[in-house]
DNA sequence: TATTGTTATACTCTATAACTATA
DNA sequence: TATAGTTATAGAGTATAACAATA
């Protein structure tokens, strides 16, 4: 079908378009995707260790290493002692971080209202479902516990 | 609206899975994703001078000298001399840039296809209707010449 | 004077492997 | 023996700046 492949191009030119939106917004706040996600699962799951962070984010211990590195550089986290694993590390966000992903929660919030305003319910409705069903066609062969990865930051 | 949010959430995880599907076959191919896209634009464009990849990709030129050089070195182009400009370079599509292409473009079109396959037309057709919408209403600050990123290197 | 592509340098994300401290 | 996180090293993509050859 000549339509479907058009349609998954589209597709890829949205998606594209959308997460370059987003990324401009971190920009200013000094984040970056990855760095954005690794605030997402700490204000979701509270503190935690950098192994929980690894296997959530799908990528190797060495990779948490440097996000860290880099938000406790920029003043977004901290690192502290796991309460009964003395090997682990703790991450917790600070008030700057807490607060930098307020700002970031309202940009995506109100983005993502904006986005498919004065469209016809009944056409984004439409467009959920197909979209969730083309997911469930792809979900098998992925992880649940990677799903984190895939909110572009926001 | 929470659903609008919820919607974007799964676009975007919808656009992370299919540019991991993408992307494993390519790798197979020895190729990357922004390596894919030059291989796209002289597949469209016929050879052409790095500025003009450069401008297609919205990229600076540093980056281009750095992926037609792992492409040169992998034998997927050759770089040969502009006819007009002597300061410009001339990339062009091997045989096996162009065979390998050849060999993406048919995974692309066999998995587009197989993407909607059993859906419904009028939820696929519906669903690339709002697709459409929701990016026209994006488009106005991406310049149109930038387009070329935008298909995941297939 | 402007453009084409390069070298030099740097930053970000990612990966594997070896190692230390702890479990 | 296995796990948590580090250092060491590497590769990919991206960027700016300075520079050479050419227009």
């Amino acid at each position: 079908m000549m339509e479907n492949r058009h349609t998954l191009e589209k597709l890829f030119e949205l998606a594209v378009r959308l997460g370059d939106e987003m990324e401009r917004g971190l920009r200013e706040r000094r984040l970056t995707r990855a760095r954005a996600e690794v605030l997402w699962l700490l204000h979701r799951g509270g503190p935690q260790a950098q192994h929980a962070l690894s296997q959530a984010l799908c990528c190797t211990p060495r990779n948490v290493t440097g996000l860290v590195d880099a938000l406790e550089t920029t003043g977004f986290v901290v690192r502290g002692e796991h309460p009964t694993d003395r090997r682990a590390t703790l991450v917790s966000l600070t008030e700057q971080g807490q607060s930098v992903l307020t700002q970031v929660d309202a940009d995506y919030q109100r983005f993502s209202g904006g986005l498919f305003a004065n469209l016809p319910d009944a056409d984004v409705a439409c467009f959920a479902a197909v979209l969730e069903q083309v997911l469930a066609r792809l979900s098998p062969d992925t992880p649940a516990s990677c799903a984190e990865r895939t909110r572009a930051g926001a």
